[in-house]
DNA sequence: AAAACGTGGCT
DNA sequence: TAGCCAAGTTT
């Protein structure tokens, strides 16, 4: 039975394979290491439909990982923003120098789940799909075909274990990275997490979840607890075409990325409504902003006092707003600085 | 091991 | 619309 999974997996694919610009087709030779590994780094929590743009910006920027390796990492930053979990970018940045250093990717699953921001699904995925190593590929779509398929009622995150095993035994010694792709298309367009379209899938027949008449009661999940709201200010600084923009800590939320200074608002606590400069400030709208793991209501303060002395040029820069794209704001920020833009013109 | 970490699209 | 969800990793 589960031969007979994997071979018609496979001749679905081949047939229905999603064409994807960092992907090579069916039954071609495998595309470049570095852009398997930069789009599986680009795709982590991360939607097909986001990720194309900025992949084909980045490989048309820095073709290869010596390109990327020798970039500036303000620029790598810079160039990320919008796509969201920004450790990424800076795990991007040392992984190029390590392999580069090294002489180039390993190729084993083990070597490259040392390398930086590269964790048990992306080692397998490249060791599969860029070097055609056996490896079991899990992510959220694998995680639930293979519930689905097996009707695996233990709640997630507990149930991993049982699923990584199952989908084991479904994975082939050769092919295996056409395998993953194959079931991650399935998982992306037809057996998808709410509605799954039984009629058109390769394995409806072997699906111990479409037996049940219940599919989408797959796979089950704890339940989760609920995101806090709380409240911050980004202050606006404006003087001669400029404004000034500070830069984030290196870790935490939006680690290490260009900012509008605020009132340091967390994701465990509202700001302190405390101005970074003395003078007159004025309400400039609301923003609402949602994170992972919180809801923010960021007003904006925009200032009309002259005490621009005050700044601290270890801490920020003057910015020319006609290059504001280009500062790379992470999109709470962009948000702000839309909404700060507008009401100037008004 | 649980929590931190972005964003946009879909229902 | 408010919540769910997406090719997860790190600490």
């Amino acid at each position: 039975m589960e031969d007979s999974v994997t071979a018609r997996l496979l001749d679905w694919y081949d047939k229905c394979a999603r064409v994807l610009p960092w992907r090579s087709p069916p039954g071609t030779p495998a595309p470049d290491p570095y852009r398997v590994w930069l789009s599986e780094v680009m795709l982590q929590q991360t939607t097909v439909a986001a990720v194309i743009a900025y992949f084909t910006k980045f490989t048309e920027r820095w073709p290869s990982i010596a390109a990327l390796a020798a970039a500036p990492e303000e620029e790598i930053m810079a160039a990320w923003a919008g796509l969201g979990y920004y450790s990424r970018a800076r795990n991007l940045v040392a992984c190029a120098r390590a392999v580069m250093e090294r002489g180039g990717f390993p190729e084993s699953e083990s070597e490259l789940r040392a390398l930086p921001g590269l964790g048990a699904y992306t080692a397998a995925a490249v060791a599969a799909i860029a070097f055609g190593r056996r490896a079991v590929v899990v992510d959220a779509n694998v995680e639930r075909v293979v519930a689905r398929l097996f009707a695996i009622d233990e709640p997630l995150p507990g149930a991993r274990k049982a699923i990584r095993y199952h989908a084991d035994s479904i994975t082939p010694q050769s092919r295996s990275g056409d395998f993953a792709q194959a079931m991650m298309d399935l998982g992306a367009t037809i057996c998808t997490a709410r509605e799954p379209r039984c009629l058109l899938c390769p394995l409806t027949s072997d699906c111990a979840a479409r037996a049940g008449g219940e599919p989408a009661r797959f796979p089950v999940k704890a339940p989760k607890k609920a995101r806090p709201e709380r409240h911050g200010t980004a202050y606006w600084i404006m003087r001669e075409g400029q404004v000034w923009l500070v830069r984030r800590p290196g870790k935490g939320l939006l680690g290490g990325m260009r900012a509008l200074p605020d009132d340091n608002w967390t994701a465990r606590s509202d700001g302190h409504g405390t101005t970074p400069l003395d003078g007159t400030w004025r309400r400039g709208g609301v923003v609402q902003h949602g994170f992972t793991h919180f809801s923010l209501h960021l007003s904006l303060a925009l200032y009309d006092g002259a005490q621009w002395a005050a700044l601290d040029s270890r801490h920020g820069e003057w910015w020319p707003l006609d290059r504001l794209d280009d500062a790379g704001l992470p999109t709470v920020f962009a948000k702000a600085a839309r909404l700060a833009l507008v009401g100037e013109t008004e």
